[in-house]
DNA sequence: AACATTCCCGGGAACGTTCCCGACAATGGA
DNA sequence: TCCATTGTCGGGAACGTTCCCGGGAATGTT
């Protein structure tokens, strides 16, 4: 098995004009569904069209215009089982808008999250939305004056870009109180270590238990890479130095699902010794055993957000609602 | 929050040679490494390039050269467990050769399978590759003659194309040797409903049942979409019709936690009254109550695996190994 | 009948890069 | 000394599209 067959050239817009006796210009007048054109000019190069199998160029259509039709989808891996949904949000708000969707992971490092965006400008992208959990804010800032930008996840202190974020103060407001029900209620939280803007959980923990008064939590707080090793690990360290900790709040599912393992591995039981909340509500916490309470995020609406927002072309910010959802460990 | 800032003129190369004060084909020669260029001239323009914070535009680039350095991945839906690591894959190996990633959603849908190659062939994509459940062979085959092409895990009769597929025929003989071990084994199958090239799993079913004695089990083979519930819907009526199965072959893992799910809901026990083997070994699948027994693939692999044949530029058929994973469900 | 208006249509120019080729200077050999 | 060679460098042309503008024919107005 060898090299393939030689490619064939490409139809222009030239050879559609002779092909339909007219001018350039008016093919893309009928493409484009332009005026200034006779309809019966209109289907007979619609029909020329059509019968040489052209195909506008993408490229040439961007160079001169300046601009292309793709969008920028930054995120730090997808691979990891928040994203996907997410993801298919973008798409489908994009496809309906016309435009393609090129993919970039970073694993968080604001290197990568830099060269994103540089590809996205060489390309001309018509904008750019993700999630930046590596970049100072004046780099963010200084890219959204030269390419639309819009933000996942992440409160910018000016007005840099737009941004749509998941309503996290009241995500973790609501994991926090079905943890204290419990009279006896002594809550930790398992933190991410990565990012340097995910601290608003964290806030949010601190604010929610100094209100049921539990006075200062914050030596309970424990931080760990944000993935079920990392969940298992870091529950770990936690029930080791407060073995009195009843009750868990996970940065997200996936250190949720670690901490029931840890809770599990060393014989207690969840949720009665040791309750569990995670937060994203992963497609698969509702199927583990046992099924993860959680703060649900609506995945691919918050994908389908950063798209209308990026379109739109303002620099709102967004909060979207997001809901606790009470399984078996918690 | 109104609109943003104008944004700023694109830097071209000519204003990198004029800063360096030199020519534009010096400027391209330093960029790019080519010889024909004294050391200090390079360095100075190099410099200058900087200096200006000079990004060649891929626009331009692609359409002088004809080819643009984009990788167009085409999945039925990203956000089906199945595709993410796969996407990594591909996205890590694409990376490494210099090219982005376009992702297109297809939904296994005929005309979005054509779309997305259409779309590919207008950014005179480096080449496509992906997974085309819904797209007659032929048409396969007239694309692939216009832009390079890889299908996954598709068995092309011809020599139309690259492909690159994990080894169904042994994974599923490995599944059907597990569930056979019972001396009283009796087993039935959840195939996919959709796609018109995926019967490998099935027609290796029937082989391997028949090298086993069963007989003709063609009747205990049950069709349902590839997804939990579709899984759940196909066990229910393959128990319904012949309750004397006690060994469940899933098409995918998703069926086959469906299938778990159906088996439990009519109070029998997993595996002790029926036995389930799914294929794929979805990240979820480890921490499910009973964790599913399975046919591991090597997504990550599948995925990088497709890039390098595809920057290969060959059309090589590759069959990736698969591994039979027990865990508690058989 | 003369002129303004509307409707169609076509060609030059430009987007920013790379390929092709020719020019010039410095060096080497005869 | 003269010519060939090597090492640098620069400008024209082209990729395929859209924007801009001008021209001709048909129609309408006075």
């Amino acid at each position: 098995m060898t090299g393939r067959l030689p490619r064939i050239k490409r139809v222009t817009i030239e050879d559609v004009a002779k092909a339909a006796g007219v001018g350039r210009q008016t093919v893309s007048r009928a493409l484009r569904d332009l005026p200034e054109i006779a309809p019966e000019t209109r289907d007979r190069v619609l029909a020329a069209a059509s019968r040489l199998g052209y195909r506008p160029s993408a490229l040439a259509k961007g160079m001169r215009t300046q601009r292309s039709d793709v969008i920028a989808l930054v995120v730090s891996d997808i691979a990891n089982p928040f994203y996907p949904a997410v993801a298919r949000g973008v798409y489908d708000a994009a496809e309906a808008a016309g435009c393609s969707v090129v993919l970039y992971n970073t694993d968080a490092d604001p290197g990568r999250e830099r060269d994103a965006i540089e590809d996205a400008l060489a390309r001309s992208a018509r904008g750019v939305v993700g999630f930046f959990y590596g970049t100072p804010e004046d780099v963010l800032a200084d890219y959204a004056r030269s390419v639309p930008l819009v933000v996942a996840d992440r409160e910018l202190s000016t007005e840099v870009a737009a941004s749509v974020s998941n309503d996290f103060a009241a995500g973790t407001a609501a994991a926090v109180e079905l943890l204290a029900r419990r009279p006896d209620a002594c809550l930790g939280m398992l933190d991410s270590s990565v990012g340097v803007a995910v601290d608003e959980r964290r806030l949010a923990f601190l604010a929610a238990c100094a209100a049921h008064g539990f006075g200062d939590v914050s030596a309970r707080i424990v931080q760990g890479p944000p993935s079920i090793a990392g969940g298992t690990e870091a529950a770990r360290r936690l029930l080791d130095d407060w073995p009195a900790v009843n009750g868990i709040f996970a940065f997200n599912d996936l250190m949720g699902i670690g901490a029931v393992q840890a809770v599990l591995a060393r014989g207690a039981a969840v949720p009665a010794d040791c309750a569990v909340v995670g937060f994203d509500d992963l497609e698969m916490s509702a199927y583990l055993n046992p099924p993860l309470s959680t703060v649900r995020i609506d995945k691919y609406d918050h994908g389908q957000a950063l798209v209308r927002a990026l379109l739109a072309d303002t620099a709102d910010r967004i909060s979207l609602p997001v809901s606790l959802i009470t399984r078996a460990t918690a």
